[in-house]
DNA sequence: CCTATAACTGACCGACTGGTCAGTATACAA
DNA sequence: TTGTATACTGACCAGTCGGTCAGTTATAGG
């Protein structure tokens, strides 16, 4: 054992902690290392004991913002219920985790810019992105199968229902007191589902 | 007449187009005002003869990015076709839009960033989308009053015609690989369009 | 108690950059 | 030719902030 109790992981969990909110409220570039350091109630010098940089800290935070939280989504695949049902239940969960981050979508917008510059930025969030989105392709495409939807793509299907998720969290920026993203997703998704299921 | 040709507005014109450039490229903190200068053409002086400072030339980027080019749209409200086919025009004329913006992306979300912190930048950008979301509204209305589409709620259909521009875009910035802007605005309208003319 | 190591602390440094301003050039009026 | 206002130029300044490091404290093992 080392001469004292291991506190790393907790200090670097305090640290990202206290960087998640002070990015969120002021950004990255405006949130200086001693604000950091305020808020985790650490010294600047404890905070590069654990981490190289404050670039490091950024990416540190990527790993955990977007943390593939795919949860039990997988089990919408082999459930017996019928496309449409499990099609609402991939809806209603997306929208609660998305009501659960609407707090650190400042944080989640800023990553967003970098990755337009940062290659390793733009993958990682991706790849998350990815995950679901093959989840909802093969659901659709279950429900193509046994016949329950007449659309012709599960991929541009997939697609429609990932931007339908996206692009509510967008308008919700735009006017927060209009869009309620909960229900709106839902609505969203009943008049997608009914496309699904009516003939082209 | 003054002493000189006023050359006031080409020179603001020159900066703006500058700035949209660097600031595209590098982001509106890693730019400096020296980039600015040395890319239109001028010294950092003449910035500051023309602008007040770096915000006055970010908040002027604003206005002239979501200038409101609402263009002939709101001729789509009285033309005798279906509502149909007038939402898939603006759909195309959306896609259209969009296609001409990619460029200017990394900028655009810049300043979708910025609205989280600034009242007066949320509300600009909140306005230009209203503006579209209105007309979009309208629209719908018109279908629902006809009888062609059998939505219930002309706001919330709207509201899904305007995510999946938006999701759309957000999904390009995942995987611009995959993601066909103009295709696939056009295919998620399609859907939706199917879900808004089939019974409830 | 002593020593070694981990875990800090915070004053300080140096690079960077937004903004200033004294000076310069040009165009036109008188 | 002279005066004056516009339209610049770029060296310089002052504030900021990421990062460093010499020094300090706490803890456990011997």
């Amino acid at each position: 054992m080392s001469p004292k109790n291991d506190v790393s992981e907790e200090r670097k969990a305090q640290i990202l902690e206290a960087a998640r909110d002070t990015f969120t409220e002021r950004g990255f570039h405006k949130t200086r290392m001693a604000d950091i350091a305020e808020a985790s109630g650490l010294s600047k010098g404890a905070l590069y004991w654990y981490f190289e940089s404050k670039d490091a800290i950024i990416l540190s935070l990527l790993e955990k913002v977007f943390e593939p939280e795919l949860r039990d989504l997988k089990t919408l695949l082999d459930d017996n219920r019928s496309a449409e049902e499990r099609l609402l239940s991939y809806a209603e969960r997306a929208a609660d985790d998305v009501q659960n981050m609407l707090k650190w979508m400042p944080l989640i917008y800023e990553f967003l810019v970098l990755a337009f510059r940062r290659d390793l930025i733009r993958k990682f969030i991706s790849s998350f992105y990815k995950r679901n989105m093959e989840l909802l392709e093969n659901l659709i495409q279950q429900g193509i199968n046994t016949g329950e939807f007449q659309a012709s793509s599960a991929k541009n299907a997939s697609i429609a229902m990932g931007s339908i998720i996206e692009g509510t969290l967008v308008l919700w920026i735009y006017d927060p007191d209009e869009i309620d993203i909960q229900g709106h997703i839902m609505s969203n998704t009943q008049i997608l589902l009914r496309g699904l299921c009516s003939p082209e």
